[in-house]
DNA sequence: GTCCAATCTTTACAGTGTAAAGTTAGTGTA
DNA sequence: TACACTAACTTTACACTGTAAAGATTGGAC
């Protein structure tokens, strides 16, 4: 192997992305930051990936998979005998830990216009952890008597906007008062909606 | 009146900014562009804001105020007879009206590392915007007898999440999928949320 | 009428993504 | 073993970007 010939070019560029992402924030995230980390010319990515956009679009299909490993963690973590209000709320703190853990790449993979949202596979992974976060939702409609199709839907959506929605203002709190304290201590207890809304 | 000095430029560029965010997406704003349009050179911008992040700083401080007033017509708006579900749910159709109307706008307000939203001002005006959303919460507090302080505000901080998730997923997937016809149905009633969460 | 300060232009520079052409080296073929 | 071929990488180039600095213009105060 000479230093002419990278070896895992592709690879390396991607953590090396993944590193200055961290380092940087997304906002001063190059390419060329990037090319340079993994200690190549500032062009040779264009020979893995077709555009800083495209390399970027990798790099959040792969986040999209840990993403989905960690909320089905959660949901196995999960004790037998654990309600399903339990075991929704724990899926909300996996998600919530994993946006405050990851920040630049949880905006990168929900809030950067520079990866290719169109991406078939990114829509693919991207569902498949939308899928994992509500599956506890089903059973649960099916509990409060909630069976047809178009209401389970918009109970997992809306299930899913109060995890997202609270774990987006999070990082944007964080990024308007610094690192904020209070918030490493989890999700709401979500059952307060319960109350809140209940019927009647 | 010569042609030399504008008039009113930082104005002009604040309304350039805005339609050059409309025709061609946050990520492709430039100042530059908005001075083009503004019909001054490149460099003009610097003596009334002192970088692009100070002119969409701005921006996004009028888009909150206009926001916030949005937000207060349809609670004005509310029958003196509506229950307070319905005000709620109005608060929320209203946020992504606002949302769907002002695409652009709103990824600048809530989703852009472009302006600085540790701002004084932009921190207020944010705050503000939240207040007027969360009116409602308070009384639907009282009502189901949630009296403490921190669980008001949990409450008020959940139901903001799952208003502001559902926009912001709603935004992400009219990028992923194009314009979405079925989103400008409105929000789903919120009340689902009580049924499938209410305690017990 | 003159000076001043604010506004805008011109010029310049470092940084960006990306396209095109040139260089190197690993691989299959005779 | 010698040779071509091709993939990987570098060099060069160009049109952009934000922003700093210096020069030009103008309206208004004195």
């Amino acid at each position: 192997m000479s230093d002419y010939h990278h070896g895992d070019l592709r690879k390396a560029l991607l953590e090396a992305a993944h590193a200055v992402l961290n380092e940087k924030g997304i906002h001063g995230l190059s390419l060329r930051a990037c090319a340079a980390k993994a200690g190549v010319s500032h062009a040779a990515p264009s020979h893995h990936f077709k555009s800083l956009s495209g390399l970027l679009t990798e790099l959040a299909v792969i986040a999209f998979g840990d993403f989905t490993a960690v909320l089905r963690q959660a949901y196995d973590d999960g004790d037998a005998d654990s309600s399903l209000q339990q075991r929704l709320q724990a899926a909300g703190d996996a998600y919530l830990q994993f946006a405050l853990g990851e920040p630049e790449l949880f905006k990168l993979m929900f809030s950067s216009p520079l990866p290719d949202h169109q991406n078939e596979r990114l829509c693919e992974v991207s569902g498949q952890a939308y899928a994992e976060l509500t599956r506890v939702v089903k059973p649960l409609c099916d509990k409060r008597g909630i069976t047809d199709k178009a209401s389970v839907e918009q109970a997992e959506i809306l299930v899913w906007s109060t995890i997202h929605g609270y774990a987006h203002l999070s990082l944007k709190q964080m990024d308007s008062h610094g690192v904020c304290e209070d918030l490493t201590a989890g999700m709401p207890p979500i059952e307060i909606l319960g109350t809140l809304l209940e019927p009647g």
